[in-house]
DNA sequence: TAAATAGGTTTATTTTATAAACCAATCTAT
DNA sequence: ATAGATTGGTTTATAAAATAAACCTATTTA
């Protein structure tokens, strides 16, 4: 079975999908964030890609859920803390979602 | 007045906001098809990007409101033909938005 | 002349993104 | 001691977007 170079799903399709998870501009800074410091906080990463908390709070779930990042929850002394970082698998997946992106933009 | 490289509009912001209306998979997909082939036709595109007409037919409606594309409605022979080119002010836009994109994802 | 096809548009539905409201705990000033 | 502000978020509501489904008119084919 040779593959079939025509079909929709194959390697020469001119615009690949992009992973609707990444393709969302307050992900996808969150990725680009946590990949270049590997371990953040909540308020850090809210005041880099100056988010609100609600929205970065129901973006960080959806990252998660994908298993994009983990998600630690803990304590400084008395006040909450969430630490963030990315997974291999969120790695991954923004490296294909980037070369996907490739194809839209050179 | 020097300008204030704290405040949110600086040049310094680490990740600045995506043109929402270039920050979708078939609308970029359509400003990139367009940037190559300078004019296309509605099937050819839809074939291009693999969208369904309705999609297609309204997202390149926005992308005209937009002044990003002009549109022309004529026939072939006795049927319907539409026919879409980028403006300058796409190019730009579609510029503009690569250059914002470099600084998620590089 | 009935059914299928071309070339779309319009409308409806489902998802998303975002903001607003809220909450519990802690800190601060009086 | 306690009222009000602040921290660090979560939950809920709203607005906007993407997408698909239904539809339409004209044309072509069987």
């Amino acid at each position: 079975m040779h593959p079939d170079i025509t079909s929709k799903n194959s390697i020469v399709s001119e615009f690949k999908p992009l992973d609707p998870l990444l393709h969302s501009q307050l992900r996808l800074a969150v990725m680009s964030l946590l990949l270049s410091v590997e371990e953040a906080e909540f308020t850090y990463i809210k005041e880099k890609t100056e988010s609100t908390a609600g929205n970065l709070s129901v973006q960080l779930d959806k990252l998660e859920k994908a298993g994009y990042l983990a998600i630690e929850k803990s304590f400084r002394g008395k006040r909450p803390l969430t630490t963030c970082k990315i997974t291999q698998k969120g790695v991954k997946a923004f490296e294909a979602y980037v070369e996907n992106l490739k194809n839209y933009i050179s």
